[in-house]
RNA sequence: GCCCAGAUAGCUCAGUCGGUAGAGCAGAGGACUGAAAAUCCUCGUGUCGGUGGUUCGAUUCCGCCUCUGGGCA
């Protein structure tokens, strides 16, 4: 046996099918799946997120599936530590980790040597950013940042109001910019024995599956189940409720949109969402890319990989 | 059948006093280190319905044809 741990990922755009393939893989090859979606992390929210119904799983083992409340937090680093762990139990079971999800940040926090700086999110230094920007324009938040670390604000737009608050605020917290931190973002890691699967086909068809998965998610009830949330309390903007299929449900339980906008919304968002993931994983050149309508059927696509994986991992 | 209006990007439409065109939306590409399904950057797609005429030159003016609305019968 080998002294780097196992590790088969399956990437892909949402609605491409990963839930499927990734339980057949895992069945036929007696692995267990560490999910890698940032939403399905959430209890409650099932419907919207397309979680796998527990009928589906045949008995494979799920990770990080509802893992909190909507209204905590749960962040990538988190997400990165439970994950490592979880490899490294499967691994020592003698099993294989099928890591599947479309989150591309999260993904990457376990395929790249990407390493977190420790400094934990400040709510209230954050509260006084927007503040600040509110008041006096984000450029001066951008300025401010262009001040201490001239480096990552280089990267990063004038506008892109998030990632100036994140950097200001390591900055804060350490008196370091946050350049001195993150230096190995694009150096792929050597720690497993790796497999990488991307599931794809043509835009055309990719779009038209995630148009009848929205049409599905109605009938299934996902306006109820987002009704249910509000009325248990989780007020609209918790980062939960900020989920594609939330927050137009949200919109159109409050009146401001007619059902009609409101699924029109959604399936375009969802769109945009797929084509941005695609983004994350068309630049990971380790990636096999599958076109799922070459291949008939989810059986055939399961062979198919784990045939890749025969040809690299000993186990 | 007659009258009127329209036909320009995938959609809704603007425009060209005659020199082959531009907005919004949809779309495409990209970035991404503790909110990431978030956040942000970049990009314009065209036989200007067809055909004939006037003209150096027509998407623009004129005629005819086709289609789509609306009205009158």
């Amino acid at each position: 046996m080998s002294e780097k741990n196992n590790l088969l990922v399956i990437v892909g755009p949402t609605a491409i099918g990963k839930t499927a393939v990734s339980i057949d893989v895992a069945k036929k090859l007696n692995g267990e799946i560490i999910s890698a979606d940032s939403m399905q992390i959430y209890k409650y929210m099932d419907i919207g997120t397309a979680k796998v119904k527990p009928e589906e799983m045949e008995g494979i083992p799920h990770y990080l599936i509802d893992v909190v409340y909507p209204d905590e937090e749960f962040t990538v680093a988190d997400f990165k530590q439970h994950a490592e762990n979880y490899i490294k139990k499967i691994n020592q079971a003698d099993k294989i980790p099928v890591l599947v999800g479309g989150s591309g940040l999260y993904l990457n926090s376990i395929v790249y040597e990407l390493k977190f700086a420790r400094i934990k999110k400040n709510d209230e230094f954050r509260r006084k950013c927007e503040e600040l920007a509110a008041i006096h324009g984000i450029e001066y938040l951008y300025n401010s940042l262009n001040k201490v670390d001239p480096v990552t604000s280089s990267k990063i737009s004038p506008n892109d109001i998030k990632r100036i608050i994140r950097a200001l605020e390591v900055y804060n917290e350490t008196g370091k910019p946050m350049s001195y931190f993150n230096k190995n973002f694009r150096n792929k890691t050597d720690k497993y024995n790796l497999v990488m699967i991307g599931l794809n086909t043509d835009r055309a068809t990719l779009y038209s599956r995630i148009e009848r998965r929205v049409d599905m998610m109605i009938e299934e009830g996902l306006i109820e189940e987002v009704r249910k949330l509000l009325d248990m309390g989780y007020s609209r903007d918790l980062i939960s409720m900020q989920a594609i299929g939330y927050k137009e449900i949200i919109s159109y339980l409050y009146g401001e949109v007619s059902l009609e906008e409101a699924i029109d919304l959604l399936k375009r968002n969802t769109r945009r969402f797929a084509k941005r993931q695609l983004t994350w994983f068309k630049r990971d050149d380790r990636i096999k890319w599958v076109d799922i309508k070459q291949f008939d059927g989810t059986d055939e696509i399961s062979d198919y990989i784990i045939n890749q994986v025969n040809n690299t991992l000993s186990y």
